[in-house]
DNA sequence: TCAAAACCATACTGGTATGGTATACATTAA
DNA sequence: TTAATGTATACCATACCAGTATGGTTTTGA
């Protein structure tokens, strides 16, 4: 009942992305510096990301990454998704399985999950990292 | 980000004892059967919930289980915290561990986290299995 | 008193996912 | 054409999960 490791460190990615100016490129192993994740690790990471259009990367000499689109259009969800495919707090939940219950559809338990799961799922649709960019400026502006 | 194939095991058991009358007792092999569960593996499970008070059980022959205290008085929460231990969908939101970004309480990812993660804890403690037996008996007198 | 029916406690096991590394390759700027 | 980047695939050690095994203890009742 945990968001995995590396979709923590996909969300400090994307949020250092986010906090740079249009059209600035940053590679690879600058931000495993700035956000403590072990460069070869970012590389893996990374890939998901780009798959999903969350970001772009560029190769060669001078290369790096940048945000594959605004950041106000990208949000947990997004990321988690990008990482760890659709959400589901149960197995019942997930699309096409049907409930290991016998019982199925009949199934109390599982609906209450499904409605607890869809709040959550709305909940991570709404924060966007335009926003949590625009946060972190904030606090640190006033504390670091 | 996933709850336990164990965690479901026991909201079915749980449930299974809610739809008792007061004072009956079922053995385990019993539950395993009806519910599906592998016989093993329910002593395993029931364990935890012995010790969370969950669920109470009798020794010796014509031993079993009933519910530990009232169904309306358990939540989906609770058997979650029982076999799981407290909800915690992020690393950084467990008791008594830092955040593992540098910044701390400044990382505005966590603490976005942090709101979804009390909703949802909220929405499990208010599911309790007095309701859910209920919801379970009117189903199958529908459809069953 | 003792056997059988039940639960209790600990340890083990095979499989799979997680977190991370290694190797070889492709692209690009200078 | 070389060095700095990202790409792709495969690999590995460890931990966790789901389940099993073994050897108890408690209780009833013949």
């Amino acid at each position: 009942m945990q968001l995995n490791v590396a979709t923590d460190y996909a969300f400090r990615l994307v949020l250092n992305l986010a906090m740079l100016s249009e059209g600035e490129i940053v590679n690879g192993h600058a931000i495993a510096d700035q956000e403590k994740i072990p460069p070869r690790f970012l590389l893996k990471i990374v890939r998901f990301l780009t798959k999903a259009g969350i970001v772009r990367s560029y190769r060669g000499v001078d290369g790096g990454y940048s945000l594959g689109k605004p950041a106000v259009g990208i949000s947990l969800l997004d990321v988690i998704n990008a990482m760890e495919g659709p959400i589901a707090i149960h197995r019942c939940l997930k699309d096409g399985e049907d409930c290991n219950k016998t019982e199925g559809h009949l199934c109390p338990v599982h609906q209450a999950l499904a409605v607890i799961q869809s709040q959550m799922v709305d909940g991570l649709s709404k924060v966007n990292f335009d926003r949590l960019a625009d946060e972190y400026r904030k606090r640190r502006g006033k504390n670091g």
